[in-house]
DNA sequence: CCGTCACTTCGCCATGTATAGAATCATTAG
DNA sequence: CTAATGATTCTATACATGGCGAAGTGACGG
């Protein structure tokens, strides 16, 4: 019961289910999720947290970034069901369609220039 | 979106998962849930309009009595595929285990008697 | 080392939500 | 009709949660 619970209230929350969506074609750095969202790096690294901590999550640091990608095989088969859920009731939503697009267009982008949002 | 989240977030609390996991097998009266949550009736009334809102589950009225059921062939593919995943991911959960013995027990008891919370 | 940088954690505030009780609604029994 | 009953809606309140900014952490460049 506590998975399950874990899982649906990270999924509960648009913020953090733009995020895992985002998440579907490629690893994310979070300053790429912070320009995602338009939130604030301590909001957005606090929804990753309960996303990782659901285990739908992981994270990889690379020197000094910090890439996070879907939990995948590595993901419990309760998480694992639970990413396969809701990325096909994603499939088609307009909502995660602009927002792929989006990423599309932050990928064109340097990390450096991203990451701008902390000096600002 | 919209649809997804309303279905996260309906089931991201304890007493509307144990509420909707209770329908599995039956369907069951307000009262009963009352009686399974230990919660008040204006509370599970609301938790199950919730639940309906989000399309999981259906109300069927018979006389003064209000039943509800999960809403299986009647459910959207996404409402349908969320009450598979989470009727799988709660197989071999002892609490939800708990509290299908504890339906059992309440299937004993007659309507008029468990309704009594209302005299109370 | 020492500063910078990407990120996280902490502290706080505003909003949202779960809960109970009172009032109300709808249905049935008399 | 009226009263009783099961359920819902309304109102109020306590707690949880999302949000930000400031301070702290760990890695890299000098």
């Amino acid at each position: 019961m506590n998975e399950i619970l874990e899982i649906t209230k990270a999924l509960g929350d648009e913020s953090r289910l733009r995020a895992l969506l985002g998440l579907r074609a490629r690893e994310l750095c979070l300053c790429q999720l912070i320009e995602l969202l338009g939130l604030a790096p301590s909001t957005v690294s606090k929804h990753m947290a309960q996303l990782a901590q659901a285990g739908l999550v992981r994270r990889r640091k690379e020197g000094r970034w910090h890439f996070y990608r879907l939990a995948g095989a590595s993901a419990s088969p309760v998480a694992r069901a639970a990413i396969e859920w809701v990325t096909e009731a994603a499939r088609g939503e307009t909502a995660a369609s602009v927002d792929a697009a989006r990423i599309e267009e932050i990928m064109t982008r340097d990390l450096e220039e991203l990451s701008a949002c902390y000096r600002s």
